[in-house]
DNA sequence: AAATGTATTCTACATTTGTAGAGAAATACA
DNA sequence: TGTATTTCTCTACAAATGTAGAATACATTT
């Protein structure tokens, strides 16, 4: 089961209001804003789908997200790796390194980070 | 413009084969495969968009992709890394070698690739 | 309590997407 | 050279997606 395009856009303002009620969700978009009844419809399919629910108060609903953002990524840039470099991560890495414009700040940053990585899987062993 | 879902299969199929006549294409699938017209009309509609072309031939024309893989996969990633990381590229490199499951190997090729990278950016200035 | 505002569900409909048959035109073959 | 095959266009239609009004129920204000 996925989001579709519309539906993400509400999720994502999910994930970043935590939680929220419809006059939230509806305020947080930039003229014009959709019908209320639009946002309401998208939510009621995201809860369908478990993707949302939410809590009841009085006559009203405050609606949280049930998966994580990174969750959501990971499986996301998961796909795209097995899609696109024969899920190779290291292929992934190597085109990501090279496409992708990362000053030499980032550069050292990441590589530091890997290398951070590297040391705490030997110490496990 | 974007591709859809299905047209997004086929072009997985031209950029492996480089470049196809249609039942090349249909072979591909397993089975049961579409109707012949199905994917003819998936590639009419990829290439009013733009990202395909062909070679005619007597009757039959030989389809090629109008983009590279690695600028369609460039885009997607940049999406996401500006839907969920806020623009940061380091944000998500760190995100990606932290959730993906890279081994000592992979992840010591990594590093050496993003060395060499810095060292590349140093000596070029 | 009546009027007004807000949230929700139900229903509806236009657009996009996935799938493919009918028919025409070109080609291959018996 | 008539027949089968392949490719293509045109048309069609079901399913998914995006959008929202009408009706309803509850809450708030006067």
């Amino acid at each position: 089961m996925h989001l579709t395009n519309a539906e993400e856009q509400i999720m994502k303002l999910l994930w970043r209001l935590d939680k929220a009620f419809i006059r939230d969700l509806v305020n947080e978009f930039p003229d014009p804003k959709p019908a209320t009844t639009t946002v309401l419809t998208l939510l009621k399919r995201m809860i369908d789908k478990g993707f949302v629910n939410y809590k009841q108060y009085g006559n009203s609903r405050e609606y949280y997200p049930l998966i994580k953002k990174t969750d959501y990524f990971s499986d996301h840039i998961n796909v795209l790796i097995k899609d696109f470099f024969n899920n190779s991560t290291a292929q992934f890495a190597s085109f990501f390194t090279n496409e992708t414009d990362m000053n030499q700040e980032e550069l050292k940053e990441l590589r530091d980070l890997v290398d951070e990585k590297i040391k705490s899987k030997k110490t496990k062993k």
